[in-house]
This record gives structure tokens, sequence and C-alpha cells, in this order.
DNA sequence: ATCAGATGTTAACTTCAAGCAACATTAAGT
DNA sequence: ACTTAATGTTGCTTGAAGTTAACATCTGAT
């Protein structure tokens, strides 16, 4: 990432903890299946290296390599329910009285979540 | 990607329909939270543009940027289930035989998933 | 204890992701 | 219809992600 300031380098407590036992997940699930690393990189088509700093949970990995490997283990439906708008109680109690196309009104909204 | 052999690149189909599904998914949830992407993004920590990756599922974009999206959006949670051990059957069933902390006899297996 | 394979580490190199700016386009609000 | 803001698009620049290779270390099996 160019400029200093992003996400990868510094990500909030939060999203590192999430990264991380997302990453402890994969690793899991590939132990299980008895995979190496390298086997793994290769069904995904990385070096066995990416597939190392996704089972760290390496912030600056590419999504693909995280996605990629799910599916490598036939865990990708798992993603399916991610952010299902269905399943967003918050979004949908907000939707019920306007129904924007396109974010509107942006400067004057304090959504306090 | 330097190498240009990547997943990012060319991802198998399932991969690119499954981030494509999750960038709507972030998408609609921002819109229902009346967010710009200009919002979001300095929310998360990044420039638009990157926002605007992750709502078309870009492949190559960090997942630094998603899961930052997820969080700001409150909708971290979603992705604790994912690869969660205890609901991989696949991979509980394979681990009632043997027990292994590292992938062994590696060449010799063969998981057809 | 020894051996073999898996994983961690480092380094140099190449390529693209992300930042930024300017402009075009689209859509909401009045 | 007009205005204003949000989003899409393009080009440039730069820094970091990813690749390869070689070596170190750890782990499990015999």
């Amino acid at each position: 990432m160019p400029n200093p300031t992003t996400i990868a380098t510094m990500p909030p407590a939060a999203v590192e903890t999430a990264l991380e036992r997302l990453g402890r997940n994969i690793r899991t699930a590939r132990l299980r299946r008895l995979l190496t690393q390298a086997q793994l990189a290769e069904r995904v088509g990385v070096s066995r290296f990416v597939v190392a700093g996704v089972e760290q949970g390496k912030p600056s990995t590419g999504i693909a390599a995280y996605v990629g490997a799910l599916w490598a283990l036939g865990l990708l439906e798992d993603l399916l329910p991610v952010a299902d708008p269905s399943e967003d109680a918050q979004g949908m109690a907000l939707e019920r009285a306007r129904a924007p196309k396109r974010a509107r009104r942006a400067q004057t909204l304090d959504d306090d979540f």
C-alpha cells in the first residue's frame, strides 16, 4: 500500500483478531485434510508463502488468496451468509423508513454503531 | 500480484461469484446505513477507490479492506463462523481416524473435494 | 536418536495495488 | 429542468505484495 496510512499496516484490534481467527480456522481445516501449505498453495494457485500469510491472518494479503483457500478446502459456502442483506437486522430496520438507491444527505447523518 | 500466474487475475468462477456477492452485500449494507463510499472509506482508513473495489468484489484487493468494511458496518461478527472448525463436518470426519498436528504423508493422499 | 519432510526466515527482484487528481456520468432533491 | 452530490473512469506515481531461491528450524515417524 503506497500511502502508509492504511488499515493493512495498523488494523483495528477487532479486525486483526478476526483475521487471525480466520487464518487459524483455515489452517485447522487444511491440517484436517492432510494438506501441506505447498499443496494447498498449488491448488489455490499461489506460492506457499501466501498460504502461510493467510494462516497468520496477514491483513495485506489479497482476499482472493483467502477465498481461494476456502474454495480449495470446500468451505466456500461459509462465505455466503457474510453481510447477507436478509440477515442484516440493523440495516433492514434502517431501510424501513427510506429506500435510497444512492447515498444522500451524507453529511447530516450519524449512525452510531 | 507480481507474477501473472495468480488467482487474483483469473479466479475460479466459484471464487469470483462469491466475491461479487460479498461485494454486493457490503454495498447494500452501506446504502442502508446511508453512507457514501467516501464516508465508509474514511472510517475504514482507505481511499474511496478501494471501497469501490470491495463493492465490485475485486479479487486482488487486500482482505483488510473487506474486513475493515464489515467492521465499519457493524457486520464483523458475520465472519466468525467462516471455516469454524466446530462446524467443519468434513474435516471432523477426517480427523476421527488420525489427529495430525502437521501435515504428513503428503503425496499419498487424495482427498477428492 | 536419526531422518525426512513441513514450515519459518531472509534476500533480491518484478509487478501491480492503492493513493491522488481531474473529469465524466449518473441520480437524488428541490 | 436545474442543481448538487455520489459514483465511475483515466492516467500517473510509488510503495508494497508476491515470486523464487537458499538456508534454518521444527515436527513427526521409524
